[in-house]
DNA sequence: GGCCGTTTGTGATTGCGCTCACAAGCGCCT
DNA sequence: AGGCGCTTGTGAGCGCAATCACAAACGGCC
């Protein structure tokens, strides 16, 4: 297996990998099996192995995986040993509530600008940075040389900024905005949907209130039983 | 195709065709194709009208999908044709932002609590509630009747509120916190997590300009070729 | 009323990812 | 040094989801 396709599946649960290795350090925790690790992932163990055989073979047969090693190993595949500059466009609640997110920079993720559109918010400091004007992302995309733009506005304003952002030489966009957005095939977009969630969540719970609801009225028809499972 | 079992990946696009349908009738659309469907909520043609047909034959061939009727049954399967109370479990930054979002009750996702453990915020005013003691979480959940729980604190503290959650009753947890949360099998649980997502955009940032660093100095030896593919 | 262009609904096919299951390999103990 | 128990790495099989492709069905037009 020493291809150099990664499939999306395992780049996606590699960051789940990372932290609960990192717990483990923190632990004293020398080395774990793949066993160890799946339970702390929430994931089949199986899985685990598949995962971390992508990367290379890390681990010693009898003993398990070198915890140090591994973050090692899977910081330097997610591109995690340098920092990256972040903008985050659009300086709302949930904008600020970024900025102020210490989640971020703990994995090297800097917030390196806050811009906005809005005139009254430019000039205004959040998180010891000041908010700055729209206008002037394309500059301050390249001065600071940013990476990664972090959409936050509303629905509206999201494909302007996402065009912006394009415009400007960035090649990762994660988005807020609930929208959804336009990109070239060069740019990675992911999106992060906090009512689509709980929409989601919601179709589940009616499901299980009717199943409630169902069971409750054992006085059920044919029919009445068909619905739930025609 | 009359089976009562929806493909939770249709589940999770149904909330997107839903705002999809939404944004028409406010531009004055009647029908809607698929086509048009697909290109609005950034998907498959086919896929659309798969997904559409676990709901039913709602379609008109020749004509399209009646907008409104389309947005009435999404909704009605969805289970949003009823408001869900939902508490959020801790009052950081997040919480607040989460709060303070307007695309939660759009949607009929009522914030009815916000509870704390941290007794110099309750009390505290936030978006016209008050923040409450965590320790009545119980009888708020009763009193309210929460169905939805929004975890939002510390990674430490998140498996202590979903613990306190399920036994207030509580069946669907969203989980912001950076941390793989243990439920009960009937317990739904889904998470969003944002430095997750992060890693994952720089995994094919760095990806992307490895690339670039290949292509620019094109005087490659054999061995460093290999180190590529090794 | 029949024909034509359009669009749905869905069998068929393909592909991807998950899981199983086991041989290979490692350390340790005697 | 040899055997034993444990864990990895991975081929094989399976199931779900995405895509293709087309017959069926509708409205409109002549």
């Amino acid at each position: 297996m020493r291809e150099r396709a990664i499939p999306e599946a395992t780049v996606a649960r590699l960051p789940l990998y990372l932290r609960s290795l990192v717990d483990m350090t923190e632990r004293g925790m020398q080395t774990i099996s793949s066993e160890g690790l799946a339970e702390a992932a929430g994931v089949n163990s199986a899985k685990v192995r598949k995962d971390l055989s992508y990367l290379g073979s890390y681990g010693t047969r009898g003993v398990g995986y070198d915890v140090e090693y591994l973050i090692y190993q899977i910081s330097r595949e997610l591109g995690l040993t340098q920092d990256w500059n972040c903008v985050i466009v659009g300086v709302g609640n949930l904008g600020r509530a970024l900025a102020n997110y210490r989640g971020f920079s703990e994995r090297g993720f800097r917030v390196s600008a806050l811009v906005d559109i809005d005139e009254t918010k430019i000039g205004e400091p959040v998180d010891s940075m000041v908010v700055e004007d729209f206008a002037d992302l394309e500059r301050i995309v390249k001065e600071r040389e940013i990476s990664i733009g972090i959409v936050a506005t509303t629905a509206g304003a999201a494909q302007d900024a996402a065009d912006r952002l394009v415009s400007a030489g960035v090649k990762s966009i994660l988005n807020f905005a609930p929208t959804v957005l336009q990109v070239p095939d060069d740019v990675s977009l992911r999106k992060v949907d906090l009512s689509i969630e709980l929409q989601i969540l919601s179709f589940y719970e009616q499901r299980k209130s009717a199943l409630e609801t169902v069971r409750r009225g054992k006085r059920l028809t044919a029919s009445a039983s068909k619905s739930t499972r025609p």
